[in-house]
DNA sequence: GTCTATACGCTGATAGAC
DNA sequence: GTCTATCAGCGTATAGAC
């Protein structure tokens, strides 16, 4: 039972929002600061560098998303009621502060990442890209989809299309993020 | 017939690139002017502040869209030929650098935009969903395409699908880009 | 752990000489 | 048009007191 408020965790919180919200590069330690009442050097204790923790929130959200597949592994659901059930995680961050997922936001600010980051990054795109390629992959060998080409290229393509809406839906609000999902439902479940 | 160099539209081609690059909190005065081997206050002549220089940006990129449009409406070419016209566009951007579409950049850095630039950022997306939402609409008119839901839903699909997959080739690469607009065009046009 | 103080390069931006 | 000079503010980051 933990009552001592973790400020570590406060402000991984708070710079994983700033770091959807508004990139990488759109966000600084005096941000954060200000948004817990503490000093700028107080961050630099948790974080001695911005990018180590640029890192722990990539690495945490990776993590959250493996419990999170763990969770679903157990549900006794369909593949396809899997599929919707990633679909929904993305419909969550465009209702509530229409924010961009992270890949997306790692992805456009790729080339100005440090090493460390870019390498995270490319290990959680590489975890979820996985994810939907095994169930997409069971799910074929048991019939719940129908779908040309490989379940790698399928991921892909579902991964793009949740990830594009997201962004776009930012700028042309309000526009049916569900019409997006029940396409991609349609590609993949026309049996 | 122009022969002198026109400085103003080399540092527009620069910081098009830089922006597709970096996103536009990851580039600066600077680096347009290294590049183009002049100072920082020289910029500055053309683009008093850098929200211009945005607006310049974004502004083009949808005249250069319109031009396009208007000779691919000369084209004596059908509707799905049209877009797959499209879908070559964000290609080329995959090929040549791994850059991300305009659009996807300036969405993403949505948050942190200037007034005048998130305005225009909008103009541009419109621009490019209502030409998609023309075609798909006289597509399907003359049963060349075959889909569900309306030709706007139908065109934010196609549009998020290619800008994300654009993105995500970033880190996974290489990853086909041929297999997300093969899925797009069988998802309309199944006829 | 959190603070104050401080370093220093980079940022967008301006004034004025040539 | 392009330059030099200069600016104030912000960025990440460190040292050391409390």
């Amino acid at each position: 039972m933990k009552t001592k408020i973790d400020t570590k965790k406060q402000i991984m919180d708070i710079a994983e929002n700033l770091l959807l919200d508004r990139g990488y590069n759109g966000f600084s330690y005096k941000d954060i600061a200000q948004a817990l009442s503490i000093k700028n050097a107080s961050i630099h204790y948790y974080f001695p560098q911005k990018t180590d923790l640029g890192v722990a929130i990539i690495d945490r959200a990776k993590k959250r998303f493996e419990k999170w597949a763990a969770g679903i592994a157990d549900k006794d659901i369909g593949y396809p009621e899997k599929i919707n059930e990633f679909c929904l995680i993305f419909k969550k961050y465009v209702e509530q502060e229409q924010q961009v997922c992270l890949g997306g936001a790692l992805e456009t600010d790729f080339k100005t990442l440090p090493a460390e980051m870019q390498k995270e990054t490319r290990i959680f795109i590489s975890t979820i890209l996985q994810w939907l390629e095994k169930i997409l992959s069971a799910g074929k060998d048991k019939n719940e989809f129908k779908f040309s080409g490989s379940a790698r290229e399928q991921a892909l393509f579902i991964m793009s299309g949740l990830q594009g809406a997201i962004q776009i839906v930012r700028v042309t609000a309000p526009l049916s993020f569900d019409a997006v999902t029940a396409r991609i439902r349609s590609n993949i479940c026309n049996v």
